[in-house]
DNA sequence: AACAGTTGTCAAAAAAACGTGAAAGCAGGA
DNA sequence: TCCTGCTTTCACGTTTTTTTGACAACTGTT
């Protein structure tokens, strides 16, 4: 899971992002609102911890500018040492998805990640997309009932694609999965999308894998092409 | 929105219903475990509120049946006494969405609510302008029910056209999304709003998208050309 | 009506993105 | 070591998108 801390306090930053990465996710630092906003609107975040007193943008103008001006909807978490009513109303008006009154218990902070990543990602053990399945415990793909054959990276993406379904996935979403911050020189997503067709379009009627110009690639259910 | 309230003290349950029932949602009660487990069950709520001190079946194992027995994924908010951490910790644990630790405002209840029922219901982002619709998450237009070919450019600029409707979109609006912050030489709007045009307003009788001559364009919803 | 600034139209050129497949690089296991 | 499967690089041809540029048509004003 990718998460983004814009806190200014560095102490309490590299806190809140040992503990964050101790639990296996991958960690991004922003100390001032403009850093923090333009990071969040360039990056593909699972979930975005946000102090709200800092310099230059404070938090509660960077979640409106994010939610209103980007129409970015990752999940936000406040951070602030404000407890008065107004503020929690202010921080949630603001499109707040919880708001946490320091101090906190590192604990809870893990806990209220989880519940409000949880709701988005819906981690679910078998996606389904028309004829096709696949199991994620077991890593099993199938389409018309006929096993597929796919290696690790075919398996990122089509988990990606179809838990996407039947939105359009950027390609920075789908490179951000396989290579996580770097991805590679050349455009190897590309052949990548060749192979996994090669397994999951090439033996079938129906093509299932759709590319956007430009943007991206989707998962199609139902298809059916219109006039220019 | 359909609320469930799991509460024993018919006092606080009778608060928080008319809080809710004024703010237009539809509101059951529920005063014990059991109750509350069973209507949880059998009806499509859009949001729980859950104590956890309750006769028969307690809160946390409430919503523990609720999500693992039922595999009911309702956004739950649990009200409670307690605030020590290995509380918090066990009621997310038990599938919580939010804990809140009474005494609370009723504010605070409603904008948390919100907060959790919004990634749910704000799942599917379309903009309608007349008989046109375009759906954000997929990048498919469509008029009169037929699906329109979108190129890149010609979506950015129609997306921006409907999210202005019905006011008129100046050109530099429409020039920075498409290119930022400069512009080319040429006025190659004038030719991708042309493009625009013949996906949009060519295959049909009522033309939708008008000029403002020297401002920008809009589009109109009832049309009545006049000329004098 | 004449004028200057805008806009519509269209074809063709240029640029960017994409599909394809071969081949090289890179692991880990027999 | 030699396999084997997976990943990456690269080059070529194709498709799609974007830009350019020329000219006609339009708008509002004098």
């Amino acid at each position: 899971m990718r998460a983004l801390i814009v806190e200014d306090n560095a102490d309490l930053a590299a806190n809140i992002g040992d503990f964050l990465e101790a639990r296996g996710h991958q960690v991004d630092f922003a100390a001032d609102g403009l850093t923090g906003l333009h990071l969040a609107a360039t990056n593909p975040y699972d979930v975005i911890i946000l102090d709200l007193m800092l310099p230059g943008i404070d938090g509660l103008r960077l979640a409106e500018r994010l939610r209103r001006d980007a129409e970015n909807d990752v999940p936000i978490l406040m951070l602030t040492a404000r407890d008065t009513l107004d503020d929690k109303l202010a921080g949630f008006a603001a499109g707040a998805d919880d708001y946490l009154v320091k101090p906190f218990a590192l604990e809870e902070l893990g806990v209220r990640l989880d519940a409000i990543t949880r709701r988005g990602a819906m981690r679910r053990r078998n996606l389904q997309v028309g004829d096709l399945e696949l199991d994620v415990g077991t890593r099993v793909a199938r389409r018309a009932g006929q096993k597929l054959n796919l290696n690790p990276t075919g398996f990122q993406l089509l988990r990606i694609l179809m838990e996407g379904f039947p939105d359009v996935v950027p390609r920075r979403e789908l490179e951000a999965v396989v290579w996580g911050d770097e991805p590679p020189d050349s455009d190897a997503l590309r052949t990548h999308i060749y192979h996994l067709r090669q397994v999951v379009d090439r033996p079938f009627e129906k093509k299932i894998l759709e590319t956007v110009h430009s943007v991206g690639y989707r998962l199609t259910d139902d298809d059916r092409k219109s006039h220019s």
